[in-house]
DNA sequence: ATACAATGTTTGGTTCATCCAACCTTTGGA
DNA sequence: TCCAAAGGTTGGATGAACCAAACATTGTAT
């Protein structure tokens, strides 16, 4: 988390850049830098110079271009902050996902943590709250499309309601509100209320925001069931069956 | 709107200042420019400079400091994104005021006409939709500050539910939904349902924003009723009494 | 009126981030 | 093996944004 000296907006592109070359490619090449970002090569070249002294990427000249420790740890910070902010532009705002991309992409640079956090808060908070939910977000696109509210505003809630209704009688009658995240299937959201772990991965599991009241979604489960990726708060993390045996959720 | 070449952040944090400072003090001098914005005072001779070429600001050296027609544009756009980030922050995200402003303050450079059409949007279709409404905030305000959802969520609904039943009630004994935009009182919100005036004047309203299904804010009504200042679509407004007349709104 | 303090400008220098052109390395064929 | 092209680097050069200190102007207090 801390990165220590701030990075430039140019530099967090260039660190952003490498990121998903590396994740796509396996390597980062200084033309495909280049193109991505669309400026000349040789830019590239003075912003790895300046990356390196940072000790944020392994650099030699003519050698393979790889981030330390460090410089993924920045990466994915930004990368972080352009996907919660692209999310909450597709998600919320309803705007095309190109577009989403775009915006993210400029101000993940100058968005403060408190700020980003409270994104992450609201998306979660949509999730939950039964007066939030898809068919709201849905009225939102259509008033943001139409410039007008949808006619069925109020039948709206009412099904809403009745969801909330239907849901709370299927919990009562499995008998059980709680289950473990190991049992979750992928795509499937839950609200965590308990981490029953203990010890230094519990420390790192709470440091990542793995905490009772957030909201957990599954990405992907690996073959065996064993590395359960999962998107908390904006970060995307990868658990061990072990670890999420322990973490308690509650169906949304 | 058409401001020509696009400005850079810096000479856009000028522009927004000089206009503060008009509006404020009459004048804006160039060490309060700095001081304002934390630079030095010849950076911001140098700007002073830059505007001039691009014919933002009236400047000779030595003289006063004001805003031509194309900078008083200009700078008011850069307002509006700043306070439409400010109010989504505060509104919705339930920043801070200190903390939205300062975020604003960088994000209203990088923001695209598109995503801050939709944060317009947003809030309208939060004051519009039953689903929303400041209940509803309040929620988020919640479950940002204590990091979970507040127990009554549900009840909440309900209560939300019969406000407007309450309130439909309410419309059907006075008989009419729909009233002048001249009647309202200041601080009330209204939602547009028809512009009746004709004309240029009425091709300039709808210009601004002013069309059916926007919603109006009336922030300030002038001693004698006449200039009647509200807020549309993030923008300020200022409307003579006969254009009032004209628009017919519906209370919120 | 004059001196001077407050304010504004210029000049020279720094740091970024970028480009261009010329110059090196590497690498994959012929 | 050798060499060309593809890729990477270097060394200016530019422009934006800034600062510090020297210099210029203005208005006002005496």
């Amino acid at each position: 988390m801390a990165t220590g000296s701030a990075l430039s907006a140019s530099l967090e592109d260039y660190l952003e850049t490498i990121f998903r070359l590396v994740a796509e490619k396996r390597v980062a090449r200084a033309k495909d830098i280049a193109s991505s970002l669309k400026v000349h090569k040789s830019s590239v070249t003075s912003a790895l110079h300046a990356l390196a002294e940072q000790k944020l990427v392994n650099y030699a000249p003519y050698g393979l271009i790889t981030l330390t420790a460090g410089g993924q740890a920045a990466a994915k910070d930004v990368v972080r902050r352009h996907e919660v902010l692209r999310d909450f532009f597709v998600k919320v705002l309803t705007v095309p996902a190109q577009q989403a991309g775009e915006a993210a992409c400029k101000m993940e640079h100058v968005i403060s943590q408190a700020i980003l956090e409270r994104f992450v808060q609201f998306v979660e908070f949509v999730d939950i709250c039964p007066r939030g939910g898809d068919k709201w977000i849905r009225g939102i696109g259509y008033h943001c499309q139409q410039g007008k509210t949808q006619k069925n505003c109020q039948r709206c809630i009412s099904m809403c309601l009745e969801n909330v209704r239907t849901k709370r009688m299927q919990q009562e009658q499995t008998g059980k509100t709680t289950i473990s995240l190991r049992d979750l299937k992928a795509g499937q959201k839950a609200k965590i209320t308990k981490v029953r772990g203990q010890g230094k991965v519990n420390k790192r599991l709470l440091e990542m925001g793995v905490t009772a009241g957030t909201v957990v979604e599954v990405e992907r489960i690996a073959p065996l069931g064993d590395p359960i990726e999962v998107k908390i708060k904006g970060y995307h993390l990868s658990l061990r069956k072990e670890q999420a045996k322990d973490i308690d959720v509650e169906m949304l």
